[in-house]
Formats: structure tokens, sequence, C-alpha cells
DNA sequence: AAGTTCATATGATGTCTATCATATTATTCT
DNA sequence: AGAATAATATGATAGACATCATATGAACTT
């Protein structure tokens, strides 16, 4: 081998973390492969080594942002108990900050009218993300005692991510921070998380 | 004037009207300006004829979907008191119907992750209709007499129009009416709507 | 040190796009 | 009927785009 054993690797996945930042902002359509590769100190021609497609490529990107995202809602919650991690990701979640920063922020709520617009492959890799957090907020549900979590936590993702895409509409500040308000209490009301129950656990 | 005197508008509402079913399937980004006229039945030079640009055609087709959208919601709860007109409109919305639908459904569903990357012009009408439909279900609310409405339907509609969103991405069929299901019912008891008092109004 | 070979760059292709200048057609008025 | 003119069509332009063929160059091998 030339080049240093993981060259190609690495930039591979150099292009992946550029393009994780920027599927979220400009959208599948308005990404385009020369800005990719620039963003990421290369020219467009070599694309073509590290991804068969674009649509391969966008759907490898989305599988890297899903990742990202997990790995910091994670990392937010490190080492709660169910509840408070419930809350506190809903508070994490549903926020003015999350709103503000489409770039790193949930690709539910960046992507999701894209969706039934994109390729096979990129709507699968989305479906699959959709399913690794239902899969955690599920458990989280279960552990903290919420009755049918199985069933109850799509929807209560659908309200979050609901929630963040229609507060990005409306452009009064106040109005928008309302809604997000609003919408963190009645998702913690479903969910039978109180204020008194988080600092009885307190402990 | 040669033409018939309302030709050109005639022609300009067509135009809008074709624009308004591609708009929902394809998205702003993906709809051409030589499609969505040789849909009309025309071709394409004469588009600068109706629109100075297409993003300006853009925000006038936006608004076109939401006059619509309205036009359908309203006639699908005509003459009902607030509590079934509520009952009604979220039965309607939160559907496997409307999942299924992109083209015909609602336009904050269809486009809300549209928004952030589109022109001035276009996230401004979107606002608009959003205002707009927030009237209307805060009116229902207020006349069903739930507390707070004013607060509480933006919260609503991102909830609902979020669930659908999901909806659109989940495969399984099953399991994504059950999120539907779910979430109508989660909407419903944080509107106090309960199937005893529908009954109970039927009179 | 020179050659080999893989990673990247250069440059080209053809397609699609919005936009616009100009030509053509359709209709009404005289 | 035919001139006048408004609505649409034709055709062109320039830029963006994905994709690919080929050239360059870097670093390990012997």
């Amino acid at each position: 081998m030339r080049y240093a054993e993981n060259h190609k690797d690495e930039t591979r996945k150099t292009i992946l973390k550029v393009a994780a930042r920027e599927l979220r902002e400009k959208g599948p359509d308005r990404l385009g492969v020369a800005e990719v590769m620039a963003a990421a100190g290369l020219t467009h021609g070599g694309f073509y080594a590290h991804f068969k497609s674009k649509d391969a490529f966008l759907a490898e990107a989305l599988r890297t942002v899903f990742a990202q995202s997990r790995a910091k809602f994670a990392k937010a919650v490190e080492g709660m108990p169910a509840e408070h991690a419930l809350a506190t990701f809903i508070d994490f979640y549903v926020s003015p900050s999350h709103r503000d920063n489409p770039g790193r922020g949930c690709p539910i709520v960046a992507l999701n009218s894209d969706l039934p617009r994109q390729s096979k492959a990129f709507r699968e890799a989305f479906e699959a993300g959709v399913n690794g957090l239902t899969g955690v907020i599920t458990k989280w549900m279960e552990d903290a005692g919420v009755e049918n979590a199985c069933n109850l936590a799509p929807s209560i993702i659908s309200a979050m991510s609901g929630a963040v895409s229609l507060s990005r509409a409306i452009s009064d500040r106040t109005l928008s921070d309302n809604l997000l308000e609003t919408s963190r209490d009645g998702i913690k009301a479903r969910l039978g998380i109180t204020d008194a129950i988080l600092s009885k656990r307190k402990h």
C-alpha cells in the first residue's frame, strides 16, 4: 500500500463527517457532490472512488448523522435513572437551542419531509435510524414504569420532532419558545413525569 | 384585449392548481418550471409572463396549497359543534389516508423540513398558512371550552403534523397505523375530548 | 534511488436547470 | 376582412450538476 495504510478510510470518514453537518442544513437535494468534497479539502473527481453514487453516499451520510445524534443524546443523559433520562432528553430535544441549530440537530426534524422524495436506500437508512431511537426511548419508558411503552414511544418521538419542526416556522421568538414549552409539558404529562417524581428520586 | 378577457388569469390559476399538487409531492427543489408548465398544458417559456421568478412562484403556489387545504378541512367539519369539529378534524388529519396521499395533504407535513432552506417569501407564506390554521383550531378549542387554547393550539398542530410525518417513514403498515392511532388518542386526551362527551352532545 | 501502485486531481461530457429574447398565434376592434 | 395587440411558443444561453476517463503524485517496496 502506498499512502498511509488507512488514508482512504480516513478521507472517507472526513467526507462523511462534513456531509453530516451539511446534509441537515441544505437537505439532500441542495447538497452537491463538489461542495462536500471542497468542504472536505478535496476536489470533486475523487468522489466516486469512495461512493458508488450520490444516492448511496446520501444514505451513508444519513447513517452517520443518526449515529452522531444518538451518541450525543446518550451522552446528555449518561448515568441517569430512567425518569430523569426521559425528562432530560425531552428538555434537551424540545428546546430553543435545538430549534436554532438544524445542522447539529436531529435528522428526523431536519429531513422528515424530504423522505418520501428520496431514494429507497435513503428511506431505509432513515427508518433504521428512527427505529434505533425508538428502541432507546422505549427502554427508558419501560424502566420508568410507563404503561404500553412500546406503542407510546413512536408517538412521543413524533410529538417531539413535530414541535421542533414547527417551531422553526414561527418567526416570533416568544411564540416559538411557547410552542416548545407547551409541548414539553404535554409530552411529560403523557409519560406521567412530574416535578414531584423527579425531585423525589433525586435522593 | 385579445384572447378572452380573463385568459391570462385563468392560465395563471391553472398553473398554480397543478403546482399545488406537485409541490407537495416533489418538494420545492425537485419541482421544475418546465415540468409544471407542461403539466398545465403549456411550454416553459411563458412562465415568466406569470411569475417574476421561481421563488415568487413557489411562494404563490404554497399560498394556494394552504388555501385549498383550509377549504378542505373546513368542509370536512362543516356545521359541527366545536367538540365534534375538533375530534373529526383530528381523525381526518392523523389518518392513514392522509399519510398515503402527500400530494393532497397538509403542506405542513409535506414541506416543514424544507422550510429553513427556502426563500424568505416562501417561509413567510408558510408561516402565514400556519397562523391561519392555528386561528381556526384555537377558535374551535375556545368554543369547546378548552383552557389556554391560544397556547395549546400550536402544540396540538405540531403533534398532529409530526405524527403524520413520522408515519410516512415507517414501512410496516401496522406499526405506522399504530403510531397514528396512539397519537390521535393522546391529542384528544390532551384536549379533554372523550367518547362520552362526543356522544352526549350528539342529541 | 527507482519503480510500483493506489489515492487524489484535472478536465471533459452530457443532462438539467432557470431565465430571457424573439417569434408566432389567437382574439377582438375598426 | 384585416390591423392591432396580448398570450403563448420556440429557441438560445449560461450555469449547475452528476458522472467518468485519464493524468498526476505520494509513499512504500526492493
